[in-house]
Parts: C-alpha cells; structure tokens; sequence
DNA sequence: ATCAATTTGGCGAATGATTATCCAAAGAAA
DNA sequence: TTTCTTTGGATAATCATTCGCCAAATTGAT
C-alpha cells in the first residue's frame, strides 16, 4: 500500500471511532504513513514541530495510544531507549537490529506462523502475538569497525 | 546443572575477575541459581532483605550489572514493566509469556540457531543475539476467564 | 448565528524502573 | 596497625512515558 493510501486509511479509521481529525493528529498520521523505517516518538514530535511549532510530546503519545488501541500502529517498547513505531506494517514482524546504528529493517523470515501454531498445539497457549528481534551488525558497520 | 553447582560456578567466576563474594553478593548468587522462573530485580530484593535487611535495590542492580558483563545472567528489558532475570540459561532463548499472569516459560523451539544463520547469510549481518517472546495466554487462565 | 456540551491540545507535574553520586564501613594489602 | 581499595547504603538524578488540569477549539442543538 502507499503512503497516501495508508493515511486517507487511518484518518477515516479515526473518524470512524469518532475521533476528531485535528491538525496535529493529521500530521502525525500523515508522518507515520510515509515513514519506511521505525521512529521514535521525539523524532515524530520534530517533525510535527515545524508545521505546528506549539505541539507537545504529550500530544503525540496520545495520539500514538489511540492507534494502538485499534492495532493501526505497532509499538515496539525498548528499555532503556525510547520506543519505536511502525504504523505500515502493524502486526507482530521480526526486525533486524543493528547494535552499532540502532538501524531497524524488516527482514523477511518465513515459517514463523508455523511456530506460532505449533507452539500453541504442544503447550495450550492461546497465541495472540509475538515479538522477534534479531540483534548484530549491519554490512554498513562491519566495514566501519574494521578501519 | 543443579542449583549448587550452579551457585558454585557463579560464585567462582566472581572471585576469578577479582570481585568480592560479599554476603549480599553471595545471596543474591544463591536466589539465582536456585530460581527457575525468571524473578524480577525486586522479587530477588526481597528475598534477600530476609537475611539482610539492610540491602539495597541498588545494590542488587550493581551485582546484576557485574552477571551482566560476562553473560552469567540474561537480561529481559520490558518496557513499562520490571526486568526479568535468568541466571540459569543466560543465553538467548524463546520465552512464552502469559498476558494474564505474567507468567513466563521456556518452550522448546528448535530450528531458530538455523533461522539466525540464515539470515546472516541473506543480509550480510553479524548476528550476535536475539530475543523471542511469544504472547499468549495460558491453559490456567483460558480456564478462569471462561467462568 | 448563538449557546451549551464535549473533545482536544498544551503545559507542567507525576510516575516508576534503573542508574549515578557520595560517603562510611568492610575487607585486603603492606 | 596503618593504608589502600572495594563495596554497600542512602539519596538524588535520569529519562521516557503518562496524568491532571484548564483554556481553546469544535461540534450539535436550538
């Protein structure tokens, strides 16, 4: 799907909960659905700033739970390190992290739903989602490192 | 390995690095060897202001920092909630977690050594660690929920 | 259009886990 | 013992995120 797509989507989800498309809220969708990598919500916030320069932080994390209540975003919590959002892909993917750039890509790995239901066959879990992160060092920092 | 022999590495491996094996050191290496869950920093507290009132969460972080250096201890970073600890398999390894209970398990998933080495082919990265939760919800508390 | 009712943004303070700082006490070294 | 270093305890700092409050904006009804 492409941005604009994306974002006519998420305004009219908004308004559809009965939720007012207000300036600020509409720049943050507008930023989230032409975002292709995982930013945070200062980064966001900065964004947002140089339309509407009074904006809060507050503002944005607000706006942030109320996608996240309907699963239009997902939040990907670090300890210790702000959290990132991916409002394009909003279901449980694994992601890449380079240690070295803090660099997020969506690599693709399949059979992962297979361990999903296999996992809920052997154990009785009922599976609702999962959270796959694989840490090292990008091509990029390897080079970096070796100079 | 059992309880003791584990407490016994840990306890040998701090000495071998030139720390002390203080008696709040030492208790705390005892609560993790003997653990199999995966105690948060305040559980852990707890148990040894039994023996030591006068210990400190500070100081229980502090040893935790030191298991931490030489991978003795796993670290779960959750955001918005307290850190889980491992000093019994302190290498990466899938955790199933209840969303009810909290309660958190190790299931058997094998392949994923194999999942990580084909990624680093595919993407050029150095793959150092990873980290796998499943989300679900337990037998126990399906069972609750449907009273 | 006007007015009342509701939602929202901005601001500042609160939160809560973890970490840093500082000093006295404990332990090792000489 | 005396000196030097490490450590624990107490407390404050940190930092992302959330909360409470109020004024401004928006809606809906009259």
């Amino acid at each position: 799907m492409d941005a604009p797509t994306r974002f006519e989507q998420l305004v009219a989800q908004l308004k559809a909960r009965g939720y007012r498309a207000t300036p600020q809220r509409v720049a943050l969708l507008k930023i989230i659905a032409a975002s292709t990598g995982h930013p945070t919500a200062t980064q966001m916030y900065e964004q947002i700033r140089e339309q509407f320069p009074t904006t809060t932080l507050a503002t944005v994390y607000k706006t942030l739970a109320l996608l996240k209540e309907t699963g239009q975003v997902l939040e990907l919590e670090f300890s210790g390190a702000e959290n990132r959002y991916d409002g394009n892909k909003p279901y449980p993917h694994p992601h890449l992290i380079c240690v070295q750039c803090k660099q997020i890509s969506d690599p693709t790995i399949d059979a992962l739903d297979q361990v999903a239901a296999r996992l809920s066959r052997s154990t009785g879990y009922k599976i609702i989602g999962h959270r796959f992160d694989i840490y090292g060092i990008c091509p990029q920092c390897q080079r970096k490192s070796k100079k």
